[in-house]
DNA sequence: ACGTTTGCTGAAAGCGCTTTCATAAGAAGA
DNA sequence: TCTTCTTATGAAAGCGCTTTCAGCAAACGT
C-alpha cells in the first residue's frame, strides 16, 4: 500500500540500510549514490513511517506539554512559541491539558510517557507525588515553566516578586487598602507565590493582605469581574486591585465601569502578565509584564538541548517588570 | 532498562500475547489471568510502548491539528475542546501551526502524516494543492473546519452568512456607510467569505462596500486599531464598522475611546466571532456568534468516528447567531 | 459416548525502520 | 608491490508490540 523504504531501495538500487543513512545521515554516502537515492524517494512519494523510526531509534522526534488548559491567552502563546521553536528543529508538539487536576496531569503524563516523547514540558511544579515518580522514572528530559521545585530543569519567573512589584507600586501611590483576585490557589502554585509576594511586600510596609481582601476565583474575565464586585462591595472597600493575572484586571476595569466608577479616579487596578490586550483597554492597564513567549521558547530550547546531551542551565529565571499605565494612580487620603 | 511487555508476561506467567491481550482486549482473558497480568504490571510499573504499538497496530491514537496559530482565543479555544474530547476516547493531539503559509503548513502536514496520526484536523478549505495530494494520497481521515471544500468532511460554519448578519443589522439600524476590518484576504477564506457576505447584503440593500472602506490587517487587536484609525481618518468615514474577528472590534472600541469618539452614539460597532470578552467590553460588544468551541467537539467527535470506520456526516454546518449589545445603535441621519 | 463448538492461551511472524558489524574497493603509506 | 587506512555500502539483527493461526480443554449436543 504506501511507499515504505524497502520500495525506495529496490528502486535505487540500493539496500535498505542506505536509504536509512540517506535520510538520517547523508554525509555518510557518495554524492551520487544519495543523489540517486532522494530521486527515488520523491518520484516514489515516500514518507518515512514515524512509529517504525521511533521503534528503531528510541526517538520520536516529539515533545509533550502539559498544560492547565490550552484555553488561555498565556498558555497558548507560550505553546505557540515552543511549537515554533520546535518545529525549526523537525520536533512536534504533543499537547494536553488537565484543567488544574493532578490526576489528570497524572494521567497525561502517562499518556505522553508511552505515546514515547522525546522530552516533557510541564506547568509550574507541585504536582502528585506520583506524578514526579513517573517522570524520575523515566529518565527524561523534564522542563518546568514559570515555577522549578529545584530538582527539575527549569525556565521560571519569579512569581512571588510578580506579586510584590503591584503591591509595591500601590503602596509607592499611597494607597493602604488592597485588594486581590487569585485563581484558585489549590494545584496553582503560581497564584500562590503571587499572593504571597504581594501580601510580604505589604507587610514589609506596615499594612496587610487579609483574608477577606482576597478572594479567589476561575481564571476568566467573568471570574475577575465577578471577584471585583465582591471586593467592592466590601464594608470598608479598598481603594486599589490587584488581579494575579491581567484577566482579571481587565474584569475589574469592566466592573468598575459598569458600577460607574472611575478607574483610576475611584480605583486603581494592577495586573500580572502583561496581555498584549492590557495595552488597549481603557484605561491602559498596568501590570507586571511576564515574558510568555519567551518561557515557551527558552522551553523548547532547553528540552532540544536535553535531548542532545547537550549541558543546560538547570534553572533560567526570566525577569518581570512593572509596566504603568493609567489604569493606577495616587491615592488622595480624604 | 525499562519495563516491557515481555518482563510482564514472564512475571505473570504468561505469553506476551496474554499480555497484550489484557491491555487491549481485556474481554478475551479469563478474570482470573487477568488479574493476574494486570497485577504484575502494576508492581513492575508497566508503560506501554506507544511506538512500537504503533507500528504492529497500525494506530498511533494521535490525531494531528494544523491551525494557523495556537496564539489565538479562537484556535485555542477549538483546540482545547478538540483535546478535552479526544482525551476521553484517549487520544492525544498533536498540533502544528503554519502562520498564513502555505507551504508551512505542507510541511506540517507531512510532519504529522510522518508521525502516524491516525487523523487530521485542518483549518479552512483553500491550501497548497500538494497538501491536497498529500492528503488524499494518505487516505487518512482528515477534517476540515470553519469552511468545507465539498470533498473532505468538514465541521464547518456559514461565514458568508456572519458577514452577513452583521452587515443586516446595521442596515437595518439605518446605516449607510459601512467600513470593514478583516484579516489579510490571502489563503485566509474564513475572512474572505466574510466579507463576501457583508459586501453582498450590502449590496442586496442597494448599499456598497467599496474597497476604500475595507481594510486588511494582521489579526491583532492592535490591527483592529490601526484599521479602525484609517476608516476614521477617511474623508467620509463610515458610521459603523464591522470587524472581520471580535478583537477587531474590541480595538475599534479601544480606538474610538481614544479618539474620544462614543460607541455607539459616533459610531457603531459589530464583530464576529462571539469571544468571551466581547460580553465584557465597554460598551458590549455586538457580534454574531460563532460557536468555536463545538467546532472543536465536533471535529475530534467526527475524527474518531471516522478512524472507528463509523459513518459521518460529510459536513456539519454549525449555526450563528447575531448577539445584540450595546455597541451598534440606530443611525440618525443628520 | 463421541463429534463439535466455545473459551482461553501460546507460538511466531511480522510492522518499517535503525544500526552494528562486516566487507569491498580505493587511497595512501612504506 | 604489499600492507594499512579510509570510505561507501550491504546483511542482518533487532526495537516492543499486535495479531493471525493453532491448540487444548472444557462444555455442549445428540
Amino acid at each position: 500500500m504506501r511507499v515504505k523504504l524497502s520500495d525506495v531501495a529496490r528502486d535505487a538500487g540500493v539496500s535498505a540500510a542506505t536509504v536509512s543513512r540517506a535520510i538520517a545521515q547523508p554525509e555518510l554516502l557518495s554524492s551520487e549514490t544519495l543523489a540517486r537515492v532522494r530521486a527515488s524517494a520523491q518520484r516514489l512519494g515516500y514518507l518515512p513511517d514515524g512509529a517504525a523510526r521511533a521503534l528503531a531509534s528510541g526517538r520520536s522526534m516529539t515533545i509533550g506539554a502539559i498544560v492547565p488548559t490550552l484555553d488561555s491567552a498565556i498558555f497558548a502563546r507560550a505553546l505557540q512559541a515552543m511549537q515554533a521553536t520546535l518545529a525549526q528543529s523537525g520536533y512536534l508538539l504533543l499537547v494536553a491539558s488537565h484543567e488544574a487536576s493532578p490526576a489528570a496531569e497524572t494521567q497525561a503524563v502517562r499518556a505522553l510517557l508511552g505515546r514515547g516523547v522525546d522530552g516533557l514540558m510541564l506547568v509550574g511544579a507541585e504536582r502528585a507525588p506520583e506524578t514526579t515518580a513517573l517522570l524520575r522514572a523515566s529518565g527524561l528530559p523534564v522542563v518546568l515553566t514559570w515555577c522549578g521545585d529545584g530538582h527539575f530543569t527549569a525556565v521560571t519567573i519569579d512569581n512571588a516578586m510578580a506579586g510584590r512589584l503591584a503591591a509595591e507600586h500601590l503602596i509607592s501611590l499611597g494607597h493602604r487598602r488592597i485588594g486581590m483576585i487569585v485563581g484558585h490557589l489549590q494545584f496553582n502554585d503560581r497564584q500562590r507565590a503571587r499572593l504571597a509576594g504581594a501580601r510580604l511586600a505589604l507587610e514589609e510596609a506596615g499594612l496587610s493582605l487579609p483574608d477577606p481582601l482576597v478572594v479567589e476565583q476561575s481564571l476568566t474575565l467573568a471570574g475577575g469581574r465577578a471577584g471585583c464586585a465582591m471586593l467592592l462591595d466590601l464594608d470598608d472597600r479598598p481603594t486599589a486591585l490587584i488581579g494575579g493575572i491581567d484577566l482579571f484586571a481587565i474584569g475589574c476595569l469592566e466592573e468598575a465601569h459598569a458600577r460607574g466608577m472611575a478607574v483610576p479616579d475611584d480605583l486603581s487596578v494592577v495586573g500580572i502578565d502583561g496581555l498584549d490586550m492590557s495595552a488597549h483597554v481603557s484605561p491602559g492597564l498596568t501590570t507586571v509584564h511576564v515574558p510568555t513567549g519567551r518561557i515557551g521558547n527558552l522551553a523548547a530550547q532547553t528540552l532540544i538541548a536535553m535531548v542532545a546531551h547537550r549541558p543546560v542551565q538547570q534553572e533560567t529565571l526570566l525577569p518581570v517588570e512593572l509596566v504603568v499605565r493609567r489604569s493606577s494612580q495616587a491615592h488622595i487620603a480624604l
